[in-house]
DNA sequence: GTTATGTATAGGTTATTATCTATAGGTTTT
DNA sequence: AAAACCTATAGATAATAACCTATACATAAC
């Protein structure tokens, strides 16, 4: 019995023979001629090394050999029909995987996406990457993922990006801070206090420093914290002034005043960013898609920027 | 999803890159170059439909699709391999069927061979058809059993008969019948009695009655009946008189006198027949063998006529 | 920066496969 | 006895599969 030598075709053809219980018309079945299929037979048996069917007296049995074969190539194309129903649903997006990386600030917001979308499809796995952008850029370069998060449009090649939320940054004060009482301030007021900042890859620092530097105002006092969580207990606790995405900040929170800044409009964008040399997964495209048509329902409307048209998804 | 395109040979080349996890380490393992296993990769992908393999720093990651692909091959090939199983039984004669058809007397004496051989071999089904003479040669010319068992060679085109077993015959008469008393008689005396017979195709009434016509006698009367069992007992209650296979006789039968006739030897044997013309079945050879080498074992070691070698089972 | 390692692509050869038509030889039916 | 039906065989062809060598192009290792 060499496997080699056996085609599915030629499967194929013996379980329509065994079925029909004749080869003139299997070959009719199939759109063969008889002596086709005939041929096919034989070969199969030869392959096979035993005798599949018997004829005699014009009336054709399958022998031992041959039903048990039967039996077995019924399982077999089971086994490859249910492979092709886990392709339909992959391709469908409702079983796959997608991985996604984004930047720490992320994680406010698109949690509010992923929840809903993963209760509709439960077989897709999300796996998330949480990093710095740093990190999430290595990922990026190495092609690890397959949907990236970032705010700030990362100008690489082979990345296409699109905005899809507005990324509003607020100033933030401790509550008893001399500037919390104003009804409205400046940027260079803000700059005689003491600044608590992210790391200097931050898509926020980034933005808040070129801000900066386009007025030419230099900060008197910086300090560097490794996370927003941080940068808010600190500023509760008057160990400084902030800049944070408003998604970061929590409603209601006494210890903590938010400022008006005049002139100021510090506001970046959230960006899905995938790779243009790489097949995008069935998972991440059917998740773009579910965050296009669904932006407005999970996230506030109010700073919703669909532009995730530009990604092609279809 | 096209099976038509896929082959055996391009699942084994795939599985062995998932298991390598390298499409040069698959080369080297089967024996082909590198752009060999390559394209057979990529046409597999294409005949999917789908990216089974992503390839990116050297580093080989097999898909969702990939994987769910490798899983139904391990399916498949262990199908497979049950299949080789059953053929490798099959083959050994330890599984499969062996039809035998008998003429009605045979069934006095294949048993004693059938039931040791399916002790021995618990997987073969073992169908027998008895019939008689004319029933059995009709099954023999449909070509319907593996085996058939005559008392009488028939020749026939596409028959291959060996003998395995003499086949005495015996004439009876009831105890109180005027010949019980002699020590030896003639056939000639025989006539004049009743004779109780099975119908004309039946081995032992050809075989007596060309004894009786190459030497020119005539039964004076004579009654047919339907088995052996049916003339036994119409012998025993004085009908008349019969000519028996020693066979079917049973030890200390006080109501049935065994005679001694002078100048006949009355004997045929029982042949073993099979079909030159169809492949015989593994069963059949594997029970034809047990046959020739337990012949003397199971039956009657004076009658045994072992000549099964010139089936040529090997 | 050079060298090894791994993969992809192009182009070519040979064997095999999947078909066909035509024909022959059996059975069964009419 | 002829007609109808089934299967087997022979011979031919076009497509495909399964390989190869040579080469190019990345990435990783030294």
């Amino acid at each position: 019995m060499d496997l080699r030598h056996i085609s599915f075709r030629l499967l194929e053809v013996f379980m329509s023979v065994v079925k029909t219980g004749s080869i003139s018309k299997t070959a009719r079945a199939l759109h063969l001629t008889q002596p086709t299929v005939s041929l096919q037979i034989k070969r199969l048996q030869e392959a096979v090394g035993e005798p599949l069917i018997l004829i005699q007296q014009q009336k054709l049995t399958v022998t031992e050999a041959g039903l048990a074969l039967f039996r077995t190539c019924q399982q077999v194309f089971g086994q490859f029909d249910d492979y092709k129903d886990f392709l339909a649903e992959l391709r469908g997006g409702e079983r796959g995987r997608c991985k996604i990386a984004m930047v720490n600030t992320a994680q406010y917001i698109l949690p509010k996406l992923l929840g809903p979308y993963s209760n509709m499809h439960p077989h897709v796995e999300l796996p998330l990457e949480i990093g710095n952008r740093a990190e999430v850029l290595a990922r990026f370069e190495r092609g690890e993922d397959d949907i990236y998060v970032f705010s700030h449009p990362p100008s690489l090649e082979h990345a296409k990006a699109a905005r899809f939320l507005q990324n509003p940054l607020e100033f933030i004060v401790p509550s008893e801070h001399p500037l919390a009482a104003a009804t409205e301030t400046t940027l260079a007021e803000l700059t005689n206090y003491r600044f608590l900042l992210r790391e200097p890859g931050s898509a926020t620092r980034m933005l808040f420093e070129s801000e900066l530097q386009s007025r030419g105002l230099v900060l008197s006092d910086s300090v560097q914290m490794a996370s927003n969580e941080a940068i808010r207990v600190a500023v509760s606790s008057g160990m400084g002034v902030a800049v944070l995405s408003r998604h970061v900040l929590p409603k209601g929170d006494e210890s903590i005043k938010v400022l008006s800044v005049s002139e100021s409009q510090l506001a970046s964008h959230w960006y899905f960013v995938i790779r243009t040399d790489r097949h995008l997964s069935h998972a991440a495209r059917s998740f773009l898609q579910f965050a296009e048509h669904n932006l407005e329902r999970f996230l506030d409307a109010r700073w919703v920027c669909n532009e995730l048209h530009g990604l092609d998804l279809n």
